[in-house]
DNA sequence: GTTAATCCCGTACCAAAGTACGGAGTCAAG
DNA sequence: CTTGACTCCGTACTTTGGTACGGGATTAAC
């Protein structure tokens, strides 16, 4: 099936990362470790590729190791009953997040849109506000 | 002038941190620590508290303690055009993040629906889906 | 067919952002 | 004037997410 053509070296590179970090998922359970011929090396595929790239993408928007791990228990296949307790789980978690998000977004816009039209050289709005407690709900 | 009437105590409470995470600030140099008389205790003004929640409001947007040093120093108000700089970057991030994250709710709630009209073997195309397109040049 | 580059795997170390600990000193109440 | 709460300061520990190191195996290139 799947041709695995990557070794770690390329395979890490392929996603950004390093090696160290591909057997620090590995340990973690985040990916699992190819077969290894007998004496020979390990060998990934496109499909181990696109989980570690999912792996960085879903870093970056702030889930921890953890999180992503639980995430990837959905990409693993399971019965209808357990997928449907960690979606609703991370979905939550995904909604969380946005709100989060969509705060800061109105916060970081409304701050620019004040410094854009403010001609004051003395006082910059987004200091000046970010110093208020105005915003405060932090969590 | 300002009267500085708070104690290191009350002072963290009143921005929500714990008196550690002050002292903690002040090693890092993002606050300063306050002269003490001679053999007495140190306090602490209004000053220093906007600056204490100036700290935890931007960390709050996402910026690191890193960045939020540097936001600091330009804590006069007198260097508008840096900070927007600064926080147009921040805005930018956060509303790509934005479209990730929709995508990845529209993809949990997809798999959630499709759960609920069937009870068999599930399996998530969470990663094809959420590899497909855009993201990727995360930073 | 021997080097140079890779890989394997275990252990150790690193940075960010705190949190905890402990022996002092100080201050307010009873 | 002592007890309890708070402060001071230094050092150590914690969690998360990696990096670095090093000895031995294996493969690719010349």
């Amino acid at each position: 099936m799947g041709s695995n053509t990557y070794r770690i070296g390329l395979f890490a590179k392929a996603a950004g990362v390093h090696v160290e970090t591909v057997r620090y998922y590995q340990r973690k359970g985040l990916l699992n470790l190819p077969e290894k011929p007998y004496g020979g090396m390990r060998r990934y595929g496109e499909h181990e590729l696109s989980r570690l790239r999912f792996i960085k993408t879903a870093q970056w928007l702030g889930f921890s190791l953890d999180e992503i791990a639980n995430l990837l228990k959905l990409e693993d296949g399971a019965h209808c009953d357990e997928v449907s307790k960690i979606a609703t789980v991370k979905l939550t978690e995904v909604r969380k997040k946005l709100g989060e998000l969509q705060n800061m977004e109105k916060t970081l816009s409304e701050l620019l849109d004040a410094c854009a039209h403010s001609s004051s050289e003395m006082h910059c709005p987004l200091i000046e506000k970010l110093q208020q407690d105005s915003f405060s709900q932090q969590e």
